[in-house]
DNA sequence: GTCTATAATCCGATAGAC
DNA sequence: GTCTATCGGATTATAGAC
């Protein structure tokens, strides 16, 4: 019993404390108008132990930024490898972004609809992020054994996986009568009658 | 010859000139990176005129977002009444879509890329706006005559749509080879295959 | 209507104690 | 590592002359 659970986190468990209420922040109003004083006001921690662990504001969105965005290849990693053939993959892939998308919708609007160029000065854009191009991928794969009509690649990924993503678009913005899910059928037939052979 | 073209534009036609340069600037580099002081000085115009004219810098992008909307919802008008059934309304749809982003990016930029939830307070979203309707609505006439498969009328119109609206954000950042036209065909395909009966 | 000058506020970042 | 107090600067908006 020598060790007491602190009132507040410390150090690294003080960073992912950091990281979470500024996911939070940032998704509801906005990276711009969410100030460092509003973050440390609803994280109860200090002005200091935001810079120490982050160094600025920009690279604070950054480092949040980074961990969703691996967190998220993962997911989609794991997705795609659990299902045999294209069409397979694609489906859970899409299932993996509808729960994500109803589950963390923190998560998803940040990373989607957040206009990182903004802020996030020389990072690569969206689009050539891992795991947007390992859903490209999929569609390669899937051209190459004919399973997939041939086109070029970034029309392929974009026909098989626009739809769904414009419906977490609307999903987000609270323009959908029933849960995402309850779309998943007719959104990924949909995008595999785009790209089938 | 009393009246001389003034060296810089006056009334009416200085309202069009700071919206023009704001929509250069906030395309740009972003609605919170951009100062009134930026556009002042890029304009080539006062502080004061900018106030007069639209009294805050929110009312100022809402002038402008509510601008290009309607400029946009009539060229989209305009395109659907251009065609004879579904497809070739949807094709026309895609094309004008595509001739925008290439003729006008900031345009297309500001209303497609921007979170105007964090500057346009209680504007409704963008997927509930006139020109994303009028898409939607070509869509369900389309079921209504059996032309296309029937479904969730959100569903179709981002099955349609989807895989256009993620092209012009590929091309927006950068990251196609070739222009937009060139991948008009395939796309309009893929989206028909998506959604005919 | 358009201008200049200035006010009032807020923000990001730093300094230094503990 | 975490805290409090504070600085310097930038921004929005206003006041008032022309």
């Amino acid at each position: 019993m020598t060790k007491q659970p602190p009132t507040r986190p410390r150090g690294e468990a003080m960073r992912r404390h950091i990281l979470e209420t500024a996911l939070r922040l940032f998704s509801g109003a906005g990276y711009f108008n969410t100030s460092i004083h509003d973050i440390r006001r609803e994280a109860g921690v200090s002005i200091g132990a935001i810079y120490h662990h982050f160094g600025n504001k920009e690279l604070l969105a950054r480092a949040l930024y980074d961990d969703l965005l691996q967190r998220m290849d993962g997911d989609i990693q794991r997705a795609i490898a659990s299902g045999e053939g294209t069409r397979a993959q694609c489906l859970a892939v899409i299932k993996k972004l509808f729960t994500l998308t109803e589950e963390q919708p923190a998560t998803m609007s940040f990373i989607l609809l957040a206009k990182h160029r903004e802020f996030l000065s020389d990072h690569p854009s969206i689009c050539s992020s891992q795991p947007f191009m390992a859903m490209r991928g999929v569609l390669e794969r899937g051209m190459a054994q004919d399973e997939v009509r041939a086109m070029d690649p970034w029309v392929a990924a974009t026909a098989m996986f626009g739809g769904a993503l414009r419906m977490m678009n609307l999903a987000l913005d609270g323009a959908l009568e029933s849960p995402l899910e309850s779309y998943l059928q007719e959104v990924a037939e949909c995008g595999w009658r785009a790209v089938k052979a």
